[in-house]
DNA sequence: CTGCCATTTTACCGGC
DNA sequence: GCCGGTAAAATGGCAG
């Protein structure tokens, strides 16, 4: 068994797997920030969820949000729903 | 209207907003080192796949981990899944 | 072995699940069917995603979106985005 | 506006938008049904999380789940996870 | 280019 | 009322 512990492919799996480890545990420490942002702006008043869909809207580009504002409300009209 | 954009919940309102969206930032280039590495193993002969749940079961507190799996192989049983 | 396969405990395990595998598969064919709607629709040149989003709008409560909608303006407003 | 609400194509819309409406409803119905039976099973004893990994499973190919699980064996023992 | 699969994000619904 | 986990939805990447 030793032979596959020390192996070539076993060295490189090792390293694939710690690296990917260290960047998920970055990226959790960032969600959590994230998290933790919006979390204090709420007790702030501020409506977390509103929020987050402006972010996610500034994130798009501006013609595609746009295009789709304009189609939702056809289709609106269309099913009377003013 | 430049009440509103100067007012104290303005400026907290964007400045709660840049901090997110400097940390989603961060967060994104961190998701493509990841998939960056899932992609160069998954080139060297590895399984993208099976190494990513290998890193999700590492992630995970080993007796919950343990508990459940004994539990699903008693059900397993019950139901003749060999 | 068998006493367990025959107790109680066994049987109603296997009723639990059997029901639940029926119903999943209910649920699975509606699933397809509404995601054939869509694509049907969406050769007749709507589009499929703003459709999605009515649907979910009409689920909602009135007066939940309204305020919501408010809100957001009210955001950009105070970000400047028009 | 009347053309618009009368017209062919607002009254495909509509069709499609119904339909859809009324499958979410069934399968929201099912969804519920489903819930039902595992907290009916969780207060007989059975663990509903385990149980719903149990369905998840029987849900794949068994070979598909034979490999992956191999190879995860694989990968462990390269790691020294036991 | 389209459909499919996997991941991510969001919403919901319990328990505390 | 908050927080956790769970299920659903949406998005993005991959293969055919």
């Amino acid at each position: 068994m030793d032979d596959i512990l020390q192996s070539e492919a076993g060295q490189r799996l090792r390293s694939f797997i710690e690296r990917v480890e260290r960047l998920e545990e970055e990226k959790d420490t960032i969600a959590r920030d994230i998290a933790e942002i919006y979390k204090e702006a709420k007790s702030t008043g501020f409506s977390d969820k509103v929020m987050r869909r402006l972010v996610a809207l500034r994130s798009k580009d501006d013609n595609t949000v746009k295009d789709e504002e304009a189609l939702l409300a056809i289709y609106k009209t269309i099913l009377g729903m003013e």
